[in-house]
DNA sequence: TCTTATCACTTGCTAATTGCAAGTGACATA
DNA sequence: TATGTCACTTGCAATTAGCAAGTGATAAGA
Protein backbone atom coordinates (compact mmCIF):
# COMPACT_ATOMS: atom_id res chain seq x y z
CA UNK A 1 0.00 0.00 0.00
CA UNK A 2 1.11 3.69 -0.93
CA UNK A 3 1.87 5.58 1.93
CA UNK A 4 3.09 8.85 0.79
CA UNK A 5 1.60 11.62 -1.72
CA UNK A 6 4.89 11.26 -3.38
CA UNK A 7 4.27 7.89 -4.92
CA UNK A 8 1.11 9.51 -6.80
CA UNK A 9 0.89 11.74 -9.83
CA UNK A 10 0.26 14.96 -7.38
CA UNK A 11 -0.88 15.72 -3.97
CA UNK A 12 -4.31 15.97 -5.04
CA UNK A 13 -6.61 13.19 -2.57
CA UNK A 14 -9.22 12.93 -5.46
CA UNK A 15 -6.30 12.16 -8.26
CA UNK A 16 -4.95 9.89 -5.55
CA UNK A 17 -7.86 8.35 -5.18
CA UNK A 18 -8.45 7.63 -9.15
CA UNK A 19 -4.98 5.88 -9.27
CA UNK A 20 -6.35 3.49 -6.84
CA UNK A 21 -10.14 2.67 -7.65
CA UNK A 22 -10.25 5.06 -11.11
CA UNK A 23 -11.19 2.45 -13.66
CA UNK A 24 -14.65 0.50 -14.68
CA UNK A 25 -14.79 -2.46 -11.81
CA UNK A 26 -13.23 -1.82 -8.43
CA UNK A 27 -15.63 -0.16 -7.36
CA UNK A 28 -18.34 -2.57 -8.83
CA UNK A 29 -16.28 -5.13 -6.52
CA UNK A 30 -16.83 -2.71 -3.15
CA UNK A 31 -20.40 -2.43 -3.95
CA UNK A 32 -21.31 -6.08 -3.86
CA UNK A 33 -19.21 -5.85 -0.39
CA UNK A 34 -21.26 -3.32 0.76
CA UNK A 35 -23.81 -5.99 -0.29
CA UNK A 36 -22.71 -8.50 2.09
CA UNK A 37 -20.95 -10.19 -1.26
CA UNK A 38 -17.50 -11.54 -0.35
CA UNK A 39 -16.38 -15.00 -2.40
CA UNK A 40 -14.74 -14.83 -5.96
CA UNK A 41 -17.90 -16.72 -7.10
CA UNK A 42 -20.31 -14.28 -5.64
CA UNK A 43 -18.40 -11.46 -7.60
CA UNK A 44 -18.21 -13.22 -10.64
CA UNK A 45 -22.26 -13.92 -10.68
CA UNK A 46 -22.64 -10.08 -10.56
CA UNK A 47 -25.05 -8.82 -13.53
CA UNK A 48 -22.07 -6.66 -14.98
CA UNK A 49 -19.91 -10.01 -15.62
CA UNK A 50 -16.82 -9.28 -14.89
CA UNK A 51 -13.71 -10.97 -16.59
CA UNK A 52 -12.57 -13.86 -14.27
CA UNK A 53 -8.88 -12.24 -14.82
CA UNK A 54 -10.04 -9.28 -14.46
CA UNK A 55 -11.70 -9.67 -10.89
CA UNK A 56 -8.68 -11.52 -9.66
CA UNK A 57 -6.32 -8.49 -10.79
CA UNK A 58 -8.30 -5.86 -8.97
CA UNK A 59 -8.58 -8.29 -5.66
CA UNK A 60 -5.27 -7.82 -5.53
CA UNK A 61 -4.89 -4.54 -6.41
CA UNK A 62 -7.42 -3.63 -3.95
CA UNK A 63 -5.90 -5.38 -1.39
CA UNK A 64 -2.59 -3.85 -2.12
CA UNK A 65 -4.21 -0.55 -1.56
CA UNK A 66 -5.52 -1.87 1.95
CA UNK A 67 -9.68 -1.35 0.85
CA UNK A 68 -10.27 -5.14 0.96
CA UNK A 69 -8.12 -8.01 3.32
CA UNK A 70 -8.58 -11.75 2.09
CA UNK A 71 -8.90 -14.03 4.90
CA UNK A 72 -9.42 -17.81 5.35
CA UNK A 73 -12.89 -19.08 6.07
CA UNK A 74 -11.95 -22.47 5.70
CA UNK A 75 -8.94 -25.03 5.28
CA UNK A 76 -9.82 -28.08 3.32
CA UNK A 77 -10.14 -27.15 0.95
CA UNK A 78 -8.62 -24.19 1.78
CA UNK A 79 -11.15 -20.83 0.62
CA UNK A 80 -10.97 -17.70 1.28
CA UNK A 81 -12.94 -14.44 1.57
CA UNK A 82 -12.54 -10.45 1.15
CA UNK A 83 -13.63 -8.11 3.68
CA UNK A 84 -13.70 -5.01 3.32
CA UNK A 85 -11.51 -2.90 5.29
CA UNK A 86 -12.41 0.60 8.02
CA UNK A 87 -10.56 1.84 4.29
CA UNK A 88 -12.68 0.15 2.28
CA UNK A 89 -15.79 0.56 4.15
CA UNK A 90 -16.06 4.19 4.00
CA UNK A 91 -16.38 4.34 0.46
CA UNK A 92 -19.55 3.51 1.18
CA UNK A 93 -20.39 7.34 1.23
CA UNK A 94 -19.16 7.87 -1.87
CA UNK A 95 -21.38 4.78 -3.80
CA UNK A 96 -24.37 6.51 -2.22
CA UNK A 97 -23.48 9.91 -3.53
CA UNK A 98 -22.86 8.08 -6.91
CA UNK A 99 -25.34 5.87 -7.15
CA UNK A 100 -28.09 8.79 -6.31
CA UNK A 101 -26.44 10.72 -9.23
CA UNK A 102 -26.38 7.82 -11.76
CA UNK A 103 -29.94 6.72 -10.87
CA UNK A 104 -31.05 10.97 -11.13
CA UNK A 105 -29.23 11.45 -14.52
CA UNK A 106 -29.61 7.91 -15.99
CA UNK A 107 -33.14 7.44 -17.07
CA UNK A 108 -34.70 4.09 -16.74
CA UNK A 109 -32.08 2.72 -14.37
CA UNK A 110 -32.93 1.57 -11.08
CA UNK A 111 -32.67 3.62 -7.87
CA UNK A 112 -30.06 2.67 -5.49
CA UNK A 113 -31.87 -0.23 -3.19
CA UNK A 114 -33.29 1.22 -0.01
CA UNK A 115 -30.54 -1.26 2.24
CA UNK A 116 -27.26 -0.10 0.37
CA UNK A 117 -28.68 3.81 1.07
CA UNK A 118 -29.44 3.44 5.13
CA UNK A 119 -26.11 1.62 5.52
CA UNK A 120 -22.93 2.95 6.72
CA UNK A 121 -19.65 2.41 6.60
CA UNK A 122 -19.32 0.87 10.18
CA UNK A 123 -22.34 -1.41 9.96
CA UNK A 124 -20.05 -2.93 6.95
CA UNK A 125 -16.77 -4.35 9.42
CA UNK A 126 -18.46 -6.89 11.36
CA UNK A 127 -21.52 -8.76 11.57
CA UNK A 128 -23.14 -7.64 8.32
CA UNK B 1 -25.69 10.43 -24.69
CA UNK B 2 -27.38 7.11 -23.30
CA UNK B 3 -30.65 7.14 -22.58
CA UNK B 4 -31.84 3.61 -21.89
CA UNK B 5 -30.77 1.51 -19.17
CA UNK B 6 -29.94 -0.58 -21.85
CA UNK B 7 -27.25 0.58 -23.29
CA UNK B 8 -25.29 0.37 -20.24
CA UNK B 9 -24.15 -3.23 -18.93
CA UNK B 10 -26.38 -3.92 -16.42
CA UNK B 11 -29.52 -1.77 -14.44
CA UNK B 12 -26.97 -0.66 -11.32
CA UNK B 13 -27.36 2.84 -11.57
CA UNK B 14 -23.14 2.52 -10.39
CA UNK B 15 -22.39 0.48 -12.65
CA UNK B 16 -23.72 3.14 -15.37
CA UNK B 17 -22.16 5.95 -14.05
CA UNK B 18 -18.79 3.87 -13.67
CA UNK B 19 -19.16 3.17 -17.94
CA UNK B 20 -19.23 6.72 -17.66
CA UNK B 21 -16.21 8.05 -15.79
CA UNK B 22 -14.85 5.17 -14.56
CA UNK B 23 -11.25 5.89 -15.37
CA UNK B 24 -8.15 7.79 -14.24
CA UNK B 25 -8.76 11.13 -15.87
CA UNK B 26 -12.17 12.12 -16.23
CA UNK B 27 -12.81 13.03 -12.94
CA UNK B 28 -9.80 15.31 -12.80
CA UNK B 29 -11.38 17.24 -16.00
CA UNK B 30 -14.98 17.66 -13.88
CA UNK B 31 -12.58 18.80 -10.48
CA UNK B 32 -10.97 21.47 -12.36
CA UNK B 33 -14.28 22.69 -13.49
CA UNK B 34 -15.49 22.83 -10.58
CA UNK B 35 -12.59 25.10 -9.83
CA UNK B 36 -13.38 27.73 -12.04
CA UNK B 37 -11.16 25.96 -15.10
CA UNK B 38 -12.86 25.85 -18.22
CA UNK B 39 -9.83 26.13 -21.32
CA UNK B 40 -8.62 23.00 -22.70
CA UNK B 41 -5.14 24.51 -21.64
CA UNK B 42 -5.96 25.14 -18.31
CA UNK B 43 -6.73 21.45 -17.75
CA UNK B 44 -3.77 20.40 -19.79
CA UNK B 45 -1.23 22.26 -17.10
CA UNK B 46 -2.92 20.67 -14.17
CA UNK B 47 -0.33 18.80 -12.37
CA UNK B 48 -0.71 15.36 -13.03
CA UNK B 49 -0.29 16.22 -16.54
CA UNK B 50 -2.97 14.28 -18.66
CA UNK B 51 -1.80 13.78 -22.39
CA UNK B 52 -3.11 15.65 -24.72
CA UNK B 53 -5.10 12.93 -26.94
CA UNK B 54 -6.22 11.85 -23.91
CA UNK B 55 -7.64 15.13 -22.71
CA UNK B 56 -9.42 15.71 -25.86
CA UNK B 57 -10.51 12.43 -25.84
CA UNK B 58 -12.06 12.53 -22.53
CA UNK B 59 -13.74 16.13 -23.26
CA UNK B 60 -15.43 15.13 -25.97
CA UNK B 61 -17.04 11.90 -24.29
CA UNK B 62 -18.15 14.08 -21.18
CA UNK B 63 -19.89 16.04 -23.90
CA UNK B 64 -21.62 12.69 -25.48
CA UNK B 65 -22.52 11.70 -21.86
CA UNK B 66 -23.92 15.47 -21.02
CA UNK B 67 -21.81 16.00 -18.24
CA UNK B 68 -20.28 19.45 -20.01
CA UNK B 69 -20.87 21.48 -22.75
CA UNK B 70 -18.81 23.26 -25.39
CA UNK B 71 -19.43 26.65 -25.95
CA UNK B 72 -17.16 29.21 -28.11
CA UNK B 73 -16.47 32.36 -25.99
CA UNK B 74 -14.91 34.11 -29.16
CA UNK B 75 -14.65 34.30 -32.55
CA UNK B 76 -11.44 35.79 -33.64
CA UNK B 77 -9.86 33.09 -33.29
CA UNK B 78 -12.19 30.50 -32.49
CA UNK B 79 -12.10 29.73 -29.23
CA UNK B 80 -14.39 27.49 -26.62
CA UNK B 81 -14.62 26.72 -23.40
CA UNK B 82 -16.19 23.92 -21.46
CA UNK B 83 -18.57 24.26 -18.67
CA UNK B 84 -20.42 21.91 -16.59
CA UNK B 85 -23.95 21.05 -17.15
CA UNK B 86 -26.37 20.53 -14.27
CA UNK B 87 -25.25 17.00 -14.44
CA UNK B 88 -21.67 17.57 -14.43
CA UNK B 89 -22.19 20.01 -11.15
CA UNK B 90 -23.81 17.56 -9.61
CA UNK B 91 -20.83 15.41 -9.63
CA UNK B 92 -19.57 17.54 -6.67
CA UNK B 93 -21.03 15.44 -3.99
CA UNK B 94 -19.60 12.78 -4.95
CA UNK B 95 -15.78 14.57 -5.66
CA UNK B 96 -16.40 16.04 -2.29
CA UNK B 97 -16.99 12.71 -0.64
CA UNK B 98 -14.22 10.98 -2.76
CA UNK B 99 -11.24 14.02 -1.72
CA UNK B 100 -12.22 14.06 1.66
CA UNK B 101 -11.85 9.47 1.56
CA UNK B 102 -8.34 9.94 0.09
CA UNK B 103 -7.18 12.73 2.10
CA UNK B 104 -8.16 10.56 5.23
CA UNK B 105 -6.16 7.56 3.68
CA UNK B 106 -3.31 8.24 1.81
CA UNK B 107 -0.98 9.68 4.14
CA UNK B 108 0.62 13.39 2.96
CA UNK B 109 -2.41 14.07 0.20
CA UNK B 110 -3.51 17.56 0.53
CA UNK B 111 -7.04 18.02 2.18
CA UNK B 112 -9.79 19.19 0.10
CA UNK B 113 -9.70 23.41 -0.63
CA UNK B 114 -11.87 25.27 1.60
CA UNK B 115 -13.66 26.52 -1.33
CA UNK B 116 -13.87 23.32 -2.71
CA UNK B 117 -15.52 21.33 0.02
CA UNK B 118 -18.30 24.73 0.74
CA UNK B 119 -19.32 24.68 -2.73
CA UNK B 120 -22.56 23.42 -3.85
CA UNK B 121 -23.70 22.04 -7.45
CA UNK B 122 -25.63 25.25 -7.84
CA UNK B 123 -22.69 27.49 -7.33
CA UNK B 124 -20.73 26.18 -10.46
CA UNK B 125 -23.40 26.61 -13.26
CA UNK B 126 -23.60 30.48 -14.07
CA UNK B 127 -21.40 33.02 -12.48
CA UNK B 128 -18.81 30.85 -10.49
C1' DT C 1 4.89 41.03 -46.08
C1' DC C 2 7.33 37.64 -43.90
C1' DT C 3 8.38 35.41 -39.66
C1' DT C 4 7.46 33.73 -35.34
C1' DA C 5 4.22 32.52 -31.72
C1' DT C 6 0.04 30.62 -29.51
C1' DC C 7 -3.76 27.82 -28.73
C1' DA C 8 -6.29 23.78 -29.38
C1' DC C 9 -6.15 20.12 -30.88
C1' DT C 10 -4.64 15.61 -34.18
C1' DT C 11 -1.62 11.92 -35.76
C1' DG C 12 1.77 8.09 -35.50
C1' DC C 13 3.55 4.76 -33.04
C1' DT C 14 4.71 1.71 -29.13
C1' DA C 15 3.50 -0.11 -24.71
C1' DA C 16 0.20 -1.53 -21.47
C1' DT C 17 -4.37 -3.04 -20.35
C1' DT C 18 -8.75 -5.43 -21.41
C1' DG C 19 -11.53 -9.15 -22.20
C1' DC C 20 -12.72 -13.67 -24.11
C1' DA C 21 -11.98 -18.51 -23.86
C1' DA C 22 -9.77 -22.25 -22.30
C1' DG C 23 -6.85 -24.49 -18.92
C1' DT C 24 -5.04 -25.80 -14.15
C1' DG C 25 -4.65 -27.40 -9.32
C1' DA C 26 -6.52 -28.63 -4.96
C1' DC C 27 -9.69 -30.97 -3.00
C1' DA C 28 -14.78 -33.28 -2.34
C1' DT C 29 -18.08 -36.50 -3.57
C1' DA C 30 -19.98 -40.66 -6.07
C1' DT D 1 -11.10 -44.26 -10.34
C1' DA D 2 -14.07 -40.69 -12.27
C1' DT D 3 -16.33 -36.55 -12.16
C1' DG D 4 -17.26 -32.03 -10.30
C1' DT D 5 -16.52 -27.52 -8.08
C1' DC D 6 -14.19 -23.48 -6.84
C1' DA D 7 -10.80 -20.12 -7.46
C1' DC D 8 -8.06 -18.77 -9.99
C1' DT D 9 -4.20 -18.58 -14.24
C1' DT D 10 -2.71 -18.48 -19.03
C1' DG D 11 -2.75 -17.33 -24.05
C1' DC D 12 -3.88 -14.32 -27.25
C1' DA D 13 -6.25 -10.76 -29.98
C1' DA D 14 -8.22 -6.29 -29.59
C1' DT D 15 -8.68 -2.00 -27.42
C1' DT D 16 -6.82 1.87 -24.92
C1' DA D 17 -3.08 4.73 -22.98
C1' DG D 18 0.60 7.71 -23.37
C1' DC D 19 4.63 9.96 -25.46
C1' DA D 20 6.32 12.96 -29.00
C1' DA D 21 5.75 15.42 -32.89
C1' DG D 22 2.82 17.72 -36.23
C1' DT D 23 -1.12 20.73 -37.98
C1' DG D 24 -4.33 24.65 -38.85
C1' DA D 25 -6.21 28.97 -37.70
C1' DT D 26 -5.09 33.28 -36.37
C1' DA D 27 -2.41 37.16 -33.96
C1' DA D 28 1.50 39.93 -33.22
C1' DG D 29 6.04 41.61 -34.28
C1' DA D 30 10.08 42.97 -37.55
Amino acid sequence: MKSLAQNYRSQCPLSAALEMIGDKWSLLIVRDMCMGKSKYGDFQNSPEGIPSNILANRLRQLEENGIIKKQPYQTNPPRYEYLLSAKGADLLPVLQQLGLWAHRYVPGSMPPPDDFMAAKPEDLLAGK
